[in-house]
This record gives structure tokens, sequence and C-alpha cells, in this order.
DNA sequence: TGAGCCAATGAAATCGTTTCCAAGTTAGGG
DNA sequence: CCCTAACTTGGAAACGATTTCATTGGCTCA
């Protein structure tokens, strides 16, 4: 119910109890090894009878630390970005260290804003996402933390910690393998290349073609967001326009969402009319059409990997050179990809 | 890069370079009001020299307060608790809090020791899940609990605060539609009776058959999990079974998951051979077969009024009655549901 | 038996703020 | 011009823990 009125024990409470000075019921938390067994029962007694816990307010204050780190993301309801979040957690607090989780909705005055408030003694360490990856706020506010941090599959101006993906050989992989069952116009729709994985995604598209001396269908690349909204206004726009493509490739698991919209709108068969390709595992994709063909990694390991390297940097010391980690993705065959129709049956138009 | 070797500069540095004193400084920054302008002006300026920012760990241990609320869950990858949380978070960012996610997996000892180590110092208030209703170790936790908290679709054996849907009424609803459509053979999957939506949504169904003079089809209620996998056995053994349901409920945005894949491996058509109602609009349910009837409530909601109440109670009088808010769902119609084959046809069997 | 050493403990300083109290300053009214 | 009230300000005492330093006491060994 209410909160308590009598106000809780405090340490001197217990010293008084056990008849001991506040120092020994400190050593008997801290390092009871140091404490005559007699001693660190009659503590043991007392701090039971009061029901004493230390306040971690003054333990904060005193050691100078927290034990929590600050995880900044765009937005929880990803469920890639939930799924980091999970594999940090549970790798943080084998450590004694807990989430702060700062939802920042993409924006640059939010992210500043958070690091900012983050930094100053409420957090020992920060794991993010940044957004706004050019953005002068950001970049300042980053250039002075006080506080080690790592960067989320992002990429910033500047020598931080980060772990990565290989978005761009997973990319071209899924390519390749499009351009192997006969597609040639293939549609990709991403972020845009404000942010690490729409440059990179990009970039791996590009090389499937050129590796194979093929030209690049620029008209058909849409780098701008990864919203399910853009997502679903480009689809629309491609299954209109001339030439329309053969295969698409929807570069973010929202825009996903964005992407099957338009086709169940359109009413285009998967994969019949027009093979799918998509990025990371989400039930969607696993269950939509029995399963999409998806270039997946392993997201809880993106979580766990960063919390190590914070946790090097925190107990490490202080001048270790910037390290970054590039983790892989594989290609997932689902059922959502076949050959082009063209190579199924006559050309009808 | 690394942490900062330097200490970041404190009140008294402040203080010594405006040539004030420190319970001065402390004023200038918490009630301008009452200092000088000219003095104000000093302080400004030497905070900007000295780029200070108040260290928030001194701030709460004086204070006795941390702007934090603890927020337990079982799973943030769930969208429904991401979406709560954002609910949360926006009401509360507006206050000036922050929020500490604890992700327990749902398992009742996670959640005992989340709630013992939250309180004594870490947050000034706690919204949660609590998924062991019955559990003694955290019954025993949250009679004792020192700080305001809210409970979020759940209930317990104490006087809480909480924030509850009407998962019945919900329920009902959308059984007496299928019943209307002429569905009888309905079947239910959905969580275990020992938690809150379980129990309700299982009433809810009940209520529908019974206000109809109708018997209910105890053989096609599955209570158990709200996961994913028992939604893919028990769809399994509902389609595989004699009698098969005409009609399902998947009472969980998870189990629909399950409940999808064995529907896809059965190779069941939506709504022909089976109409399909799940609770919770996600981008599963709105996607897929273009998009499933569903009993839909405004999750963020639940956030901001479990938000509301916990500001009230931690600014307000400590006693305070408990109070429940119970807020409304609605069935939103999609095209998942349809008359029963024998309603359409001469019955061939 | 006494010197020396180690283990165990108490007392006090400390972390960086906020806040209380008293003192000093200013302004206004008689 | 003085007295009082209202502002401002400085100094110091909290907040509740940890940690250092000094002291005590007991023990060993010569």
């Amino acid at each position: 119910m209410g909160h308590d009125l009598e106000r809780s024990a405090t340490i001197r409470d217990v010293a008084a109890v056990s008849g001991v000075s506040v120092g020994t019921v400190s050593r008997s938390l801290n390092a009871p090894e140091t404490v005559r067994p007699i001693t660190l029962e009659k503590v043991r007694v007392a701090i039971k009878e009061l029901g004493f816990q230390p306040d971690a307010r003054a333990q904060n204050m005193r050691r100078r630390n927290t034990l929590t780190i600050g995880f900044i993301v765009n937005d929880i309801l990803n469920p890639i970005h939930a799924m980091v979040f999970k594999g940090a957690e549970a790798e943080l607090r084998e450590s004694g260290y807990w989430l702060h989780l700062v939802n920042t909705g993409g924006k640059a005055r939010q992210e500043a804003e958070a690091i900012d408030l983050l930094q100053h003694g409420r957090v020992d360490g920060l794991l993010m996402t940044i957004n706004s990856e050019q953005d002068p706020r950001c970049l300042e506010r980053l250039k002075k933390l006080r506080v080690p941090s790592v960067l989320l599959d992002r990429e910033i101006a500047l020598d931080t910690d980060a772990v990565r993906t290989d978005h761009a050989s997973g990319m071209e992989q899924a390519v390749s393998y499009l351009l192997d069952l006969g597609h040639r116009r293939i549609g990709l729709i991403t972020a845009g290349t404000e942010i690490l994985p729409g440059r990179e995604r990009i970039r791996g598209f590009n090389r499937a073609f050129v590796k194979r001396g093929l030209a690049v269908p620029i008209d058909l690349i849409r780098s701008q967001s990864l919203s399910a909204d853009f997502g679903f206004r480009e689809t629309i726009d491609l299954l209109r326009g001339p030439d329309r493509p053969t295969a698409l490739v929807a570069g973010g698991n929202q825009l996903l969402v964005g992407v099957l919209r338009a086709i169940e709108q359109q009413g285009v068969a998967i994969p019949n009319d027009l093979s799918l390709v998509t990025c990371d595992r989400t039930d969607l994709a696993t269950v939509y059409a029995g399963s999409i063909t998806v270039i997946d990694r392993d997201i809880p390991e993106i979580g766990r990997t960063a919390a190590q390297l914070l946790l090097e940097r925190i107990n490490g010391p202080a001048d270790w050179p910037a390290r970054r980690v590039v983790l892989p993705t594989r290609l997932v065959l689902g059922r959502s990809c076949a050959p082009p129709a063209a190579h199924r049956a006559p050309v009808t138009a």
C-alpha cells in the first residue's frame, strides 16, 4: 500500500543493536572474512531483526558508481532492440549491473538529452543505438562522454567501441541468391544512408550485381527510412511502376510490416508473383506465407558482445584503443522465393 | 574514448571559481529566484567554465529519492509489454523520471529478487507485471514493499493500486460474435488460471455460452500458458481431434504465433476452414491473412494510467486507499471470421 | 615474562549535495 | 536617522554508507 512512514534501518541502527561500530557492520557485509565469526553472528542477527538492507543511494555516492548501465534506443517496440536488450541484460546482470532503458524515438534532441543527463553519476556505462550519427549536438556530447560506451550497429566519427553486423555481405549473399534464381529486376527498400545499416545494405546490394558484371537497377533502390509506412509506400510504388520488380528485399524488420501490407492490398502472391527476402527472423517473418527467406543474425549475441566490451572497458585500463566487433549474417531460406515468372512460362506481355 | 581520469568539477569548485559559498551555488541551481541576479550570473559563468553538472548520486543521496521507477516485466520482447513501457515512459519522463527495466523471464525467483533489490534506494516506485501471483516469496516481498507500486494486468491478495483490462467482457463479445456467425464448436487457448488474464478470459468465454443457454465446449478450452509453443501444440491437437472446432480464439499475442504456425503446417485456410480471433493488435495480427479479427485495447494507455496512479501515490498522502482502474476492450473485425462451413453448404459428413 | 606482530575493532574522515540557521545586507517606513 | 522586516548569503550539519588510521587485545616466540 502506502510508502513507509517510519524510516528504514540504517547501518547505525544495526551497529547500535549489535553493539559494534558502524565500520564493523560495513565490513561484515563487504569483507566478512576480516570479521571474527562471533561478531559476524551478532551483526547478522541484528540485520535480520531490523530487516536492514543497505541504502543503494548511499552506496552509489560513496563508491562512486551505480552498477547501472544506460541503454539508449530508438524504439524498444522493435523486436530487434528488445532482443539486444535481453542479451545485454543477461550478461550484465551476472556482473551485478542493472539497465536503465531510455527510449528516444530516434529524435536527435532526445538522444542528445539522454546522453547528457545519464552521464553524470546516473550510469556507469552506455550502450546505444544512436540514430543521429551526424547530428552535431549528439557528436559533441559523445566526444566529451565521461563514461565508457559501446555503439550498437552504428558508426560515428569518433573512436568508440562498437558492435556491428556485416549487413553488406548478408545483403550481397541474398541478392546473389535471387540473381541465381534468375531475377534481374530486384527491388530494395531500406534505411537512409545517414545510418550504417542503410549504407551497408546498399553497398552489398550493388556489389552483388557488379561482381557479375550486371547493371544495378538503381530505379528499384528506395533508401530513406526503416518505418513500416515507408515500406508500404515504396512497395506500392514499385508494384505499380512500369517494369515492376520480380523480387524484393525488405531491408529492415519494421519495413517488412509495411511491405506485407502493400502486398496484401495489391493482391500479389508470394512467391509466384514476387519473391521476397527480409532482414531478421521476427515472428512475422517466420509465420507469414509459411516463412520468408531471411538475412538472419544472432541478435542476442549483439547485446552480449556489447555488454562484454563494456564490462572490459569499465574494469580495464582507460587507455585501451577502441575495438570494433563485426558479427556475421547467414541466409535462411524460406518459401518466399522462386524463379521469376518469365523463367517458368513464356513471356505473356 | 576511455573514462575520465581527472575528476569532474564539484559544486565546491564552482563555489571557489565564482567566489561564493557552496550553499549559494546550490540555491542558484535549485531556487534561482532566491539568489541576486548578479550572483546568479557569476555562478552561471563558473558553471559554464568548469562544465559542471551536479552529481546525480549525491543528489539522490541527499534528496532521498532517485527519480527512477522500476519496471518489472516478464519479457520485454512481448510487444504488449514494450508498448506499456513506452506509454509509461512517456508519462513519467514528463515528470522527470527514468525507468529501470528488469526482465525476469517470468520466474518467481527472479521476480522476488528484483523486488528485493530494487526497493532499497534504487527506485522511487514500481510498475510490475508479476507472473507469480501466488508465489509466497513474491507475496511476502510485496507485502513489505517500501515504495509505492502499481500492478499491471495482474491480481494479488494485497491492497495494491492496479491497472487491469476487462478481458472477460472482451472475450464474451468476441465469442458472442462467433456464436452469431453460427459457430458452436469454438476453441480457446489462453494462459493458465494462475494469472488474471487467463481467469478472466475463460470467465468471459463461458459467460457468452451460458447467456444463450448453450453448453460450454469445455473440451475445447486449453488454459495453461501464453507461450507460442503452447499455442502450437494445442492448435495441432484441436485441429486433429474429433469434432474439430470451426472457430478458434488465441487468447494472447504470443500464443497467436504458435497458433498460426500450426495452421500453416496443417494447411488450414482462414477463414474458410477455421475462423480465428486473437487478442491485441500486433503487427502479425494486422498483416496476416489481410488482418485477423482482434480483441483490441489501448495498450499505451495502460502504461500511461499506471504511471499516473504511481505519480499520484508518490506525491500524495501515504494512506490513500488502493485504486483499481479497469480499461475496456473493443472488437475490431478483420477478415479472419466467416460462418462455419455447415452454414454455407449442406453438411457433407 | 616481555617484545613484537597480527587480527579485529572503533572512531573519524569522506563522498557531493541540500538545507537549516544565523549573520549580514538592503530597503522602507515612521 | 533609526528600527524592523525582508532579502541574501556563508557556514555547517546532515544524508548513509565506505575506508583509512589508530588502537586494543591476544598470541607467539624468544
